[in-house]
DNA sequence: CGGATTTGACCCGCGC
DNA sequence: GCGCGGGTCAAATCCG
């Protein structure tokens, strides 16, 4: 009965005098105006009785122009609150449903990630049995080639590591393992190695003494094959040191000092970098004491608005579910560097660009091969728009597709499985270091990058970056294989490095 | 006051 | 051997 009452007593008001109506319609020009605006709001059975009874206004109180006037722009104001409340109700409802829609996101693709590691897992298990027996005929012919010799090494090293985390049956993984299945899937073979060669080499390098060398042989002895030759040791520490440096690049384009991965860090350093007028900063993660992971952040020379972050290591802790679906992607990308991946000839030792830039038809910058990259290092880019990327002129079923009938259709269904094997395929190929692939990003266009953790997921899961990864991949694998005696396996990821010289 | 950031110094690898 | 550049350390400083 209330909103009648007030109703009357506005007829009442309205036929009084013009200044009473006035100040009711008054809605948001002042102060005062937002009290009647929440009245209004508080009490919608007014709004309704209002609307309802116009006519019934205009009749009864049609003694005037001007109250019958003033009656219809009061009218509108009500009309124009219930449509405020009501915009504001759906907005607060659809950020609601973002928040909602971004964590079933963000959860979706940490489990996917994990099931990935896990498949991948599998299959190292597969192949390191396949590749124990064919390792038994193979020793002699690789003791002619040194490089290659090394590189074998290492394979057996992370075959070796992988085999013992797979088992569950070495000791001294089995905290990585605990790690590992508490939060960093996909991580295992570096994690692992890195921080044993960490124990070794973080403070001792710079003492500089033969105790301070990272031994190798020394926590291989069991597991790998042997050292014995200083050359061995050599070239072993080497590996160590590529097995340290692996990183992923991660380019976004963002107006923040630093995107948001979910991770805590802690800048402990900023240096002026040669050719950037930008700083580049460093950052250590400060989630857990002794994590090793670091990253650089620094803008681009070229265009500023693009932050190129550039993860390395390996988390040694739980990450938080925001931090997951990133540390996934960029671990799934170190690990796919590293994990059956490097090239038996020159194992990451950089030589001449074999492709060099901008050598994809009609994708400029779809590959980009660095020779000055002194780590094996994976650039995911993520500053094209999808109307800009080069994507559709490498689609499978476009006339640029290369290499047609080597790929099976099913690679392009599975998002990052694929990717690192094929990237694994790829490195193994070729002996390069540095491999830029720019992704589609559906979600992300026209909007600075936030939430990288969650993109950087999604667009790994994006059916179009898979499409790109084996494209450009399969294009660089076409062409230089050309001049390497035709030999084109380029879906078996192992098999290739191992049959490269 | 404790943690984070800044910044100059130092170390190390690499090329000449 | 020397210089250069990248990376890291740690004291000083800032900030909540």
């Amino acid at each position: 009965m209330e909103p009648v009452d007030h109703h009357i007593v506005s007829l009442v008001q309205s036929s009084d005098g013009i200044k009473r109506v006035v100040n009711e319609m008054d809605f948001f020009a002042d102060d005062r105006s937002s009290k009647q605006h929440d009245k209004a709001d508080d009490d919608t059975g007014l709004n309704l009785l209002t609307t309802n009874t116009a006519s019934e206004k205009s009749s009864v109180a049609g003694d005037g122009i001007t109250s019958s006037q003033n009656l219809k722009e009061k009218q509108r104001v009500n009309q124009l609150a219930d449509v405020r409340a009501e915009l504001d109700r759906i907005n607060a409802e659809n950020q609601r449903l973002k928040l909602t829609l971004n964590q079933v996101n963000s959860n979706y693709y940490a489990l996917q990630m994990h099931l990935v590691s896990l498949t991948q897992r599998h299959r190292n298990r597969i192949a390191e049995s396949s590749e124990a027996n064919t390792q038994m005929n193979r020793p002699i012919e690789e003791k002619t080639h040194g490089e290659g010799m090394a590189a074998r090494q290492f394979m057996d090293l992370v075959q070796t590591e992988t085999k013992a985390e797979n088992d569950e049956l070495s000791e001294s993984s089995s905290e990585d393992r605990c790690q590992e299945l508490s939060g960093s899937p996909g991580n295992s073979i570096v994690e692992s190695m890195e921080r044993r060669q960490k124990n070794n080499t973080s403070r001792n390098q710079r003492e500089d003494t033969p105790e301070g060398l990272p031994h190798p042989a020394g926590w291989l002895s069991n597991k790998g094959p042997k050292f014995n030759t200083s050359k061995d040791n050599e070239q072993a520490q080497q590996t160590m040191a590529m097995i340290r440096k692996a990183r992923v690049s991660v380019r976004a384009r963002s107006e923040a000092s630093m995107i948001s991965d979910g991770c805590q860090w802690r800048k402990y350093g900023q240096k002026m970098a040669k050719g950037n007028p930008c700083p580049r900063a460093y950052y250590r993660c400060t989630m857990a004491t002794g994590c090793p992971v670091r990253k650089q952040v620094q803008r681009c020379a070229e265009d500023r608005t693009i932050l190129v972050t550039t993860y390395e290591g390996n988390h040694n802790h739980p990450l938080p579910p925001a931090a997951m679906a990133m540390a996934s992607t960029t671990s799934a990308a170190a690990s796919t560097l590293l994990s059956g991946s490097m090239p038996s000839a020159d194992h990451g030792i950089m030589n001449s660009n074999i492709v060099p830039k901008g050598m994809l038809p009609g994708s400029p910058n779809l590959i980009t091969l660095s020779a000055s990259a002194p780590f094996p290092t994976v650039t995911l880019d993520l500053t094209h728009p999808p109307n800009q990327r080069p994507l559709h002129q490498l689609h499978p079923l476009s006339p640029n597709w290369p290499h047609n009938t080597s790929l099976p259709a099913h690679l392009l269904g599975h998002p990052i499985y694929n990717q690192s094997k094929l990237l694994g395929t790829y490195l193994s190929s070729q002996g390069n270091n540095e491999l830029s692939v720019h992704l589609s990003q559906n979600q992300m266009q026209g909007r600075p990058m936030v939430d990288t953790a969650a993109t950087a997921a999604a667009i790994t899961a994006d059916p179009n970056f898979t499409a790109a990864l084996v494209a450009a991949i399969t294009s660089i694998i076409g062409n230089s294989h050309r001049d390497n005696s035709g030999n084109n396996n380029s879906t078996t990821s192992r098999n290739t490095g191992d049959n490269s010289t």
